[in-house]
DNA sequence: TTGAAAGCGCTAACAC
DNA sequence: GTGTTAGCGCTTTCAA
């Protein structure tokens, strides 16, 4: 504590350390910045007295001047913030995690967009740029926030009229996969219980499962095909798929589907992993799938949460749209259900 | 669009309003603030102004200058972020629209706050204040939040070290409703089924329901006073409390133990409703409790939620940390399922 | 390698 | 009721 001016009078601006060090607030400055062309001596002691004063560049000077406010805003539809939804709270996490890491922070957002008036909403103000989950091409908020002139990036797809910022999996390829592995131990008799809303991810994973097993001469009959919603499968379930008259493996378009199936199973007296086999779709570590594990694919979510923070920052900084999407890698996690 | 200097490069800012409007900056910001002392005719002057430039303040300008971000970090544990954890969901959605009728934007944080190192974190940098949720005493966040200077609000319980900046329901009373309920509907034999978790809601509802029922002369038997986990329950439910020697009614710690209490006493045989009373807690529309409906304890979570973020503002504003916390009345939700 | 001057866009304090 | 001046804390530009 050097009483050189005006101490413990609010936090140190880059002026106290300045004068601490014996330097101009430009060195300050472009040391806490990391720029070159400081020598390591004027370093050492800009570091000893920032150390010294507690200092943290102030937020709003900086945004200021530099014109960014280092957030990304997070919109999060209504929908997707109630019980049983499984991958919002997740993803939420992993984007936090991934903006960090980025330097940046996240602000979320709720209030429609893109819908019914709204615009951007006074309230979104001072982003640097959006991003969005579970996005389809129909979804109106991309579009809503390139109108406001801001960069975006989402999980899921893009319309075809704007930039293609998107990441996404490529869910017939990891239902292919799934359709290997139940090939491979021996299953040639398939039913498919997936959700009958028309977003394509629904779509995607049983085409991919059927074109696999079409390659194979296999075909999953109209009777085994199940295409529903959470509410409504169990009765469907059991009475299509486990009666006498049933198939050897039950692909399911999600993991809170495949739960369901588990359970029928087990009640009609039938073993998984044993006397049926069970696949779901997501991975997440969902309650009701533990025991047994189930083979489910599993979303590389740390890997989707920064590759869409990487690219809304990219175009931040001026680097252009992406022309075309990402697809990341699912990863086949094989359980004891199959 | 008229040619008064500089249009559109960049964004209008406030001197193009003045411009504009034939005023000074400093009428448009008292306009744009609401501040009295504004003629009739000037204001409306401004407004046009500002709709014709389509201006919309600088955040970090107005940032700079106030000292205010008008953003209130909002830190949520890594362990609420997960599935199966049907509260931080939803309330996350109350908290952003609370924050938004406040003229706040939430940011959120996950990164570890108050345990091993990490400070305040530089990260959590430019909030006026922290809002948490889920928090009893032993919560190490208020302490670091505090220590960091920041004002904070939490939804639960704060050290009794520390401001009593609380929002939390009363869980005690809540249960002694649910057994006036019971009671009312004639049932005189009880069973509990708790979590057996160390937070204080989890006794504070075991002790509300038994000191109730004693001032009846009733006790629960300690055969059907069940203390468990979701993962354990299934098993103890069905052995202890859905046998031939069977309470009437059974209370329940939240709505996921009550749901696996409805679907166990269905697989029994019995009839939810009509042969056993079953309630639950929380009474966020879980999936598995939507038929029958489950009589349940409704948190008041946008009263919470309004509370909570208006308890944070207060202090950011200079006004004193409360001296005691604040009780929201909850409301029983009769169901199908008593 | 370092520093001085200017200004980002806004509002507090005070003058008129 | 309205305008002027100054400055919030930082970085960009340019000069030394």
């Amino acid at each position: 504590m050097t009483a050189t001016g005006r101490e413990s009078v609010g936090p140190a601006r880059i002026v106290d350390v300045a004068r601490e060090a014996g330097v101009s607030p430009m060195t300050v400055s472009n040391v806490v910045n990391d720029r070159s062309g400081v020598s390591e001596g004027t370093r050492a002691r800009v570091l000893a007295a920032i150390e010294e004063t507690g200092y943290r560049p102030n937020r709003a000077a900086v945004q200021l001047r530099t014109r960014r406010s280092r957030q990304l805003g997070l919109h999060v539809s209504r929908r997707h913030l109630s019980v049983g939804q499984p991958f919002p709270i997740v993803f939420l996490g992993e984007l936090i995690d991934a903006a960090e890491r980025a330097d940046h922070q996240l602000v979320v957002f709720t209030h429609p967009l893109g819908e019914e008036g709204s615009g951007a909403g006074p309230a979104t103000s001072g982003m640097d740029g959006f991003v969005l989950f579970i996005v389809d091409p129909s979804d109106p908020r991309p579009r809503a926030i390139a109108d406001a002139g801001l960069p975006f990036a989402v999980f899921g797809r893009t319309p075809p009229s704007l930039p293609q910022a998107w990441v996404d999996i490529d869910n017939a390829a990891a239902m292919a996969d799934v359709v290997d592995h139940l090939l491979d131990r021996g299953h040639r008799r398939f039913g498919y219980v997936g959700y009958g809303e028309p977003e394509y991810w629904h779509r995607d994973r049983l085409r991919g499962a059927q074109e696999r097993l079409a390659e194979h001469g296999i075909e999953i009959p109209e009777r085994w095909l199940v295409r529903t919603s959470l509410e409504a499968a169990r009765a469907s379930i059991s009475l299509d798929l486990l009666g006498s008259d049933r198939p050897d493996a039950v692909i399911c378009g999600s993991d809170s589907l495949a739960a369901l199936v588990l359970a029928e199973a087990r009640r009609a007296g039938l073993t998984p992993g044993v006397d049926i086999a069970i696949t779901g779709f997501d991975a997440l570590p969902l309650p009701q799938a533990e025991a047994p594990t189930l083979t489910s694919v599993a979303m590389p979510l740390t890997a989707a949460a920064d590759a869409v923070v990487r690219l809304v920052i990219s175009q931040i900084e001026g680097r252009p749209a992406p022309a075309q999407g990402e697809f990341l890698p699912t990863h086949l996690r094989v359980g004891d259900s199959t």
